[in-house]
DNA sequence: GGATGTCCTTGACCTGGGTCAAGCCTTCGG
DNA sequence: CCGAAGGCTTGACCCAGGTCAAGGACATCC
């Protein structure tokens, strides 16, 4: 109990709340496993309550009639998930799918609902967290249509640059090349081609999972303008 | 006075509230003009409040830096704009632009906060408004990354079919048919073509902005696979 | 009624990136 | 050590849709 009480504080959604008030929250959530590659719920599917990691990866993602897929998220330890199915139509828009081993506090609808109506700064918080996955999404509707994959891939090294400790020169990636190209709109064949392009012209070297940034400058040129000056 | 409660009161997010609360509301809201093709913020842009639209249309929308236009989302009459800005990060995702004449209501950031701690059916409102943003978005970018164009095209005339008043076989185009370009992610020269092929289909008829849906299941297959079984 | 501007359509062409098909390199179980 | 299964890379091919360029269709305004 104690344990979980201090992973809620990390987390930042339920940051700078009260021990009493986390109390509360924990008491009306439920602890939930998946193992790798459970689906979690479906896109339609009624939503029950939404979800908060502990530990583990989780996607979010749509499939085409065809199987193609399109990743919407990626989700670590301390993000929330499905909460949109919690406020308006109350089913998920989505599909989720452990990537790994996960364990998550589920916290189920009405019960959420009504204890948001008593901690009216918990329901800021809320809104925030709804307002970054927004702008997140504006950036990758931008991506998609705006960007060709040179730029995207360019813009997602760097951003992982910026997330991952380090000097910033080598950024290690967290999920498969494959999962990878699912992200960026694309496919692993074409993503394969692309980095051993930019590995030819001097901008990065792959070993394995980890990418070495040899040319920031071009980079942050290519994500910008879609080409290297 | 009387008018904009009675205005407020018509809008979605204010419904259901009290007279008083409408009140409260009313008063730290400023109204605010804007003519056809003005500017209403910029991306990037210190995000001072968010904007109630009373009467008029507005455009959201991404340039990319060789001036390719992708819109985000069209509001009307009841909608709101500029929300993440109030809750999340200070600034505007996106560009917004008025269609045509425009009155709406700007909310100041502090003072609307501030109000909405003592709100907190208020704020169960607003996360059901960004929820619904947020589903919409989903839709938009599993269209973008997972669909063709003639399916995106299919998809936005039965969208049209269900929103407008009627038997549902005419729509009208609000927007442009250069802005229906945008909005789909494509150019003016690629929907024209289109519009001629799926006429051509015998799937519609196009008549300036009046479209006539001529084969609704055939439409919907499209719009749900992709081509016409 | 001609000039002007805006929006739309059509044609010819080209290219980014998807498809299909092999092959290659790990990892892991037996 | 070997075989099988995933994940990754590479090549040959093709097509949806973007680019560039040239009209056409209206409306508005003097």
């Amino acid at each position: 109990m104690e344990r979980i009480l201090a992973a809620l504080n990390r987390i930042p959604l339920f940051g700078g709340l009260s021990r009493e008030e986390l109390l509360r929250f924990r008491e009306i959530a439920q602890e939930k496993s998946f193992g790798r590659a459970e689906w979690i719920f479906s896109e339609g599917d009624e939503g029950e309550g939404f979800y908060v990691i502990l530990e583990g990866r989780v996607k979010i993602f749509k499939l085409s009639p065809s199987g193609k897929e399109q990743i919407l998220h990626l989700f670590g330890p301390g993000d929330s998930f499905g909460e949109v199915a919690v406020f308006e139509g109350g089913s998920f828009p989505a599909n989720a799918q452990a990537l790994q081993d996960t364990r998550a506090l589920f916290f189920p609808r009405a019960a959420f609902r009504a204890l948001l109506r008593n901690h009216p700064d918990f329901a800021l918080k809320l809104l925030a967290d709804l307002s970054r996955k927004l702008r997140e999404f504006t950036m990758q509707i931008e991506s998609l249509a705006l960007k060709e994959i040179p730029a995207r891939l360019a813009s997602y090294l760097l951003y992982l640059a910026r997330e991952q400790p380090g000097d910033g020169n080598v950024v290690t990636l967290a999920i498969s090349k494959g999962e990878l190209a699912r992200l960026l709109g694309t496919i692993p064949e074409t993503l394969s081609r692309i980095f051993a392009r930019l590995s030819g012209q001097g901008l990065i070297r792959v070993t394995g999972r980890r990418i070495a940034l040899l040319d920031r400058a071009g980079l942050e040129a290519l994500a910008r303008e879609g080409r290297i000056p």
